[in-house]
DNA sequence: TGTAAAATACACTAAAAGGTGTATTGCGTA
DNA sequence: TACGCAATACACCTTTTAGTGTATTTTACA
């Protein structure tokens, strides 16, 4: 194809500074054609389904409905809709998980204009990107233990998330115990199987890796 | 003073996405005359030492050397430069921070233009301006527990950050003191005072204020 | 419908952390 | 200079967590 109409842009960011940022940002360009914005997940899906959008540039940490579940609804109901995910982090965890659940492309926020610009081409013309920036950092820690493609998180259960919820909220298994109804050696399971398949050595080390993996 | 010349702004933030965002949202304003950008805090030291610059629009995540240190060496060389705190983050320990490092304005980034222009102008007459979302927000935490201003913040010693992180590195009482070479019972004082201060009730959950705190 | 995960539960022992209280030394500053 | 705070250190006793291994019952899904 040559000629190309407009692109109808969806920009979803919880912070309206950003959202009138990358508006400005774009608005002068002429291959983009109308800008809305969305504020939450619910809102980008809700907006998506109403209006003829092409391509929905998406934060991932959204209020109501993040970034990652908005992405895989969008992809369900109209997957010739591209995404670009726009993130402040972008560990290799974070990138999978988005590229999986569909979005087409991931930028870094602290990429200029003609990265954003590029995204979008790309995406429009039905490639995926990923910034530089951004792969090799994926590369390097992909390297680093599992040198698949993106599988091999160990990942942890909801139970498991629950409750490292509350022993990073300062419970006891004693009191996890009593509080979800549960046997103490039954939670102690829990926690051991945690500290195992993560490799880790303690408690104190997992509440760390669930701060550092946003599960808290 | 009725007239007033144009305003020669600085926007520190380390996403360059946000820096253009901002421009473009300001520079149709008639009020504000040059904008200069920096992408760390190192760099708007810097530019504001060298420059002719009045105001500072500031984020507080920042390479290099963050918004807080920056604000203060600010403030410390040219006093009469206003800074803007423009966080994402604002629980009340952060803004108190800010304030205290002597900035003039916070507001939250899902605020919108008029909020900006709102807090520029209060800042330029030489007035504080705290948004009310943050400052709600605010009160109600400081209400919780302590009705004084600002400052019951229990801190932790150099020592104790130290030590928190090798805790949080799943490091134990025992291998912590053989790193820094110091008794078992010295390091298993400074947790349990760290527990005292904080009145939290295990590691577990020092581990999560900790990384609340981004103090790992 | 069989199989793999996940969730549940227990035993036994060792190690670590928590609760409370005390005490000495050095350093900055009101 | 006296006071407070930070950093260091110890005793005694209790509770919790860690290490290792096993086992039953749901649940999901190929």
């Amino acid at each position: 194809m040559s000629y190309q109409s407009p692109i109808h842009l969806l920009i979803a960011d919880d912070h309206q500074l950003i959202t009138d940022g990358i508006s400005r940002i774009l608005e002068t360009e002429k291959t983009i054609g109308e800008i809305d914005t969305a504020h939450n997940g619910r809102d980008a899906v809700d907006k998506v389904l109403l209006r003829d959008i092409d391509c929905v540039i998406m934060d991932i940490n959204m209020p109501v409905l993040n970034g990652l579940e908005a992405t895989k609804i969008i992809k369900q109901e109209k997957p010739h809709i591209k995404v670009i995910v726009v993130s402040m982090l972008c560990d290799a965890a974070i990138v999978s998980k988005m590229m999986k659940a569909g979005a087409d492309a991931f930028i870094n926020k602290d990429t200029g204009k003609t990265e954003l610009l590029k995204a979008i081409g790309k995406v429009m013309q039905g490639e995926k990107y990923i910034s530089p920036a951004i792969s090799n950092n994926l590369f390097t820690h992909l390297t680093d233990r599992n040198v698949n493609t993106s599988d091999t998180k160990k990942h942890l259960t909801a139970r498991e998330v629950e409750i490292i919820r509350l022993i990073a909220d300062g419970l006891t298994n004693h009191e996890i115990a009593d509080k979800l109804f549960l046997s103490i050696v039954t939670v102690d399971t829990h926690r051991k199987n945690m500290l195992a398949k993560l490799q880790l050595k303690n408690t104190a080390s997992l509440v760390k890796y669930a701060a550092d993996h946003k599960l808290l």
